[in-house]
DNA sequence: TTGTGGTGT
């Protein structure tokens, strides 16, 4: 390649290299698009700031690039840096918040670039990669997931591997991008030659600027299309016939042009479409979410027929999938939200408005390829009210495995940390006090021998130590599994709306009397077995995998998710902990095991349907779905504590025995929660407890 | 009488 020193090439260079007659990074012939694509990206408002890029990039050690979607950023300044940092011959990372756009965005640059994919271009997520691991200089760009970076940070604290970092859809805020904001900037402050692109949305941008000392900021003004934005006069009473009313509106009036409906969940959008497929011809509606079968999602997205199109989707179509050649979009400006509260230790979920910055980029949704429209479901007087920028998720989630791996990264002073935004002070007192309860952290907050392989374990940290636990009960294997499930968030079980009677009575055939941790754990059995047995018979079993799933109303995206998780850990754990399995006609030691583990997640029956938890003292009751159901057993552990429409449940239960709590530490005389007069606030604890004592006494003497 | 969306050498 022609010889550009480090941050030295000027966009007049870069073109000259592209438009010569081999590819300066393989010294190949181009492949034949090449010319075409390379007029295609030459229209793109991202490359048209070469120069403007490059001049900031030079002059600072961090630089903020702010811009609308749709203009390649993503795409072309990776591509521009490559050549700009050619000359360090060290890597380039791309982060991402997802994994698909991480793999996508590799394909399309790869492309672009006249190369192989995994040679000069490659990405990485967890359980698969495409670079170049042998020969270091050889992958030049790596797109990769922020969770990447992150478990690279902690091995190498430095990055030694990498010239530039860009961190793409930084306005997103993932609970990782905060912690990887955090780490970069120390690790920029030891290593000068280390240069950084923060890219984001226009609105979140100065926040970013200030964080990193003022550092400069490039602003590429302008979208690709303009979007007409209108609102309602006055407030609409039900959102859901608002939608419906606007989408027979556009059918039967506007000019062509898919539509695009934002809604909260499933259940408003399973009702919206009935109420446009109920007054409208020659218009075909698809819903579109993530508990959605895979086939649907793909018909939803992929369907071209001559009729006009109306996608009626979660926030899932607002950046994780594309529909093309959307022209009108209807955004009720509502979005079902988790938000955590530190002091219940409790998640609630309820419908919110969403924020202006959100309210933005379901607009622009409607812009991707020619001017569009959007109807906004509230008043402009609404859009006023919205929060400017949706709240970092470090903000509303627990932060347990955020401490544990801050303090691994070897920053002790949690509480005052330099972040972009501080979790919740009680959030952290929370996160602290779970960490030395489970043994993370010693009583001066260090690191322990279990806590540091806790934070490398792809786990929760809470799963982490079930298994370490579980190992002396001598099934750590059958503990794995139910990790690997729960630390995947998405359920395994589908209830499809139309179906719900349904896929309950099949999922009884997994239901174990004692435990929905052992109902999953059946569920997923059954499913490794029908995917083994399969795997031998045919070559290319998906399909029929996926009939087999559907049938039992098992969610297969979950369950490869489920394996994957279970294998990264099993690789992990390798050495640590002895494998050992339950035997499959008793599996009360998993039910000890998970007693003594999810202690500080235990709950006592109260009346009725009715558990109290022991650590919160609050009243809750068992999900729906659980198979404990109606028993009345007198103790449980749980997975979780949510909030769901005003009523609260704990999910994923287990009944155990109070026998197996009496001697754990944290159910000793001090711990347990008191009133101001030094009174126990639960004496029923205390006294199933001493009972229990007391029959495990007698039991001893008779023996 | 139940549920937005992500992610991990």
């Amino acid at each position: 390649m022609e010889a550009i020193g480090r941050n030295q090439a000027t966009a007049a260079q870069i073109q000259r290299l592209e438009d010569a007659a081999h590819n300066p990074l393989t010294g190949k012939e181009w492949p034949q698009d090449h010319h075409q694509l390379l007029q295609e990206r030459r229209q793109l408002l991202a490359y048209r700031h070469y120069q403007e890029i490059l001049d900031a990039y030079h002059k600072s050690q961090v630089m903020i690039l702010s811009g609308d979607t749709g203009i390649g950023k993503s795409t072309q300044i990776p591509q521009l840096l490559v050549y700009d940092e050619y000359g360090s011959e060290l890597r380039i990372a791309c982060t991402q918040p997802r994994r698909l756009a991480a793999t996508e965005l590799a394909t399309r640059v790869a492309d672009e670039m006249g190369v192989v994919l995994g040679e000069e271009v490659g990405y990485q997520i967890r359980g698969d990669y495409m670079i170049d691991k042998h020969k270091p200089k050889k992958t030049r760009l790596t797109y990769m997931t922020e969770g990447i970076l992150l478990r690279q940070l902690c091995v190498d604290r430095n990055l030694t591997a990498y010239s530039c970092i860009v961190i793409d859809e930084a306005h997103e805020r993932t609970v990782d991008l905060d912690l990887l904001l955090a780490l970069l900037k120390k690790v920029i402050s030891r290593r000068k030659d280390l240069k950084l692109v923060i890219m984001s949305a226009t609105l979140d941008a100065a926040l970013f600027q200030k964080y990193f000392d003022n550092c400069p900021l490039v602003h590429i003004a302008g979208r690709s299309f303009n979007v007409k934005t209108i609102y309602l006069r006055e407030p609409g009473p039900d959102f859901a016939v608002l939608a419906a009313a606007h989408v027979v509106d556009i059918h039967q009036h506007g000019e062509p042009g898919h539509i695009l409906v934002f809604l909260p969940g499933e259940n408003e959008i399973e009702r919206v479409c009935k109420l446009v497929r109920g007054e409208t011809d020659g218009l075909d509606v698809f819903p579109l979410y993530s508990s959605l079968p895979a086939a649907n999602q793909r018909r939803a997205l992929r369907s071209s027929g001559p009729n006009r199109k109306c996608i009626v989707s979660t926030n899932i179509a607002e950046t994780s999938l594309t529909i093309k050649d959307v022209v009108y979009v209807v955004d009720s400006g509502l979005s079902r939200q988790m938000i955590f509260n530190p002091r219940l230790r409790m998640s609630v979920l309820g419908i919110r408005p969403i924020s202006q910055a959100s309210a933005i980029q379901r607009m622009g949704r409607a812009g991707r390829t020619r001017d569009g429209v959007c109807y906004r479901l509230y008043t402009k007087e609404g859009y006023d009210q919205m929060a400017p920028s949706t709240e970092p998720a470090i903000r509303c989630s627990s932060v347990e495995s955020v401490i544990l791996r801050l303090v691994a990264a070897g920053y002790r002073k949690v509480m005052d940390f330099d972040w972009l935004d501080a979790p919740h002070p009680e959030s952290i007192a929370r996160a602290v006090q779970d960490l030395r309860d489970w043994e993370f952290l010693d009583d001066d907050a260090k690191l322990t021998q279990s806590g540091h392989y806790a934070a490398y374990c792809p786990l929760d940290p809470i799963w982490y130590r079930a298994i370490k636990t579980a190992a002396k009960f001598g099934c750590s294997l059958d503990m794995l599994d139910i990790a690997a499930l729960c630390t995947t968030q998405t359920s395994i079980f589908l209830r499809p709306s139309g179906y719900q009677q349904a896929a309950d009575l099949l999922r009884t055939q997994f239901a174990h009397p004692l435990s929905d941790h052992l109902t999953h754990l059946n569920a997923f059995n059954a499913y490794m077995r029908a995917r083994e047995a399969l795997q031998e018979r045919f070559s290319d079993p998906r399909s029929i995998l996926e009939e087999w799933c559907m049938e039992k109303f098992l969610n297969m995206r979950a369950l490869e998710e489920v394996c994957i998780a279970r294998e990264m850990a099993a690789r992990f754990l390798k050495g640590k902990i002895a494998p050992s399995r339950a035997s499959v006609m008793d599996m009360t030691s998993v039910r000890n095991a998970l007693a003594v583990a999810l202690c500080t997640h235990t709950a006592i029956h109260y009346s009725g349907d009715v558990y109290r938890t022991v650590h919160e003292n609050t009243d809750a009751l068992l999900s729906p779905a659980s198979s404990l159901v109606g028993r009345n057993h007198e103790w449980i552990v749980y997975t979780t504590l949510h909030k769901t429409g005003g009523k609260q449940q704990l999910q994923i239960a287990t009944a155990i025995n109070a026998e197996w709590l009496v001697d754990l530490p944290f159910f000793q005389g001090a711990i347990m929660p008191k009133t101001g007069k030094g009174l126990l606030r639960q004496p029923q604890v205390k006294k199933s407890l001493d009972d229990a004592k007391a029959r495990m006494e007698a039991r001893n003497e008779r023996q």
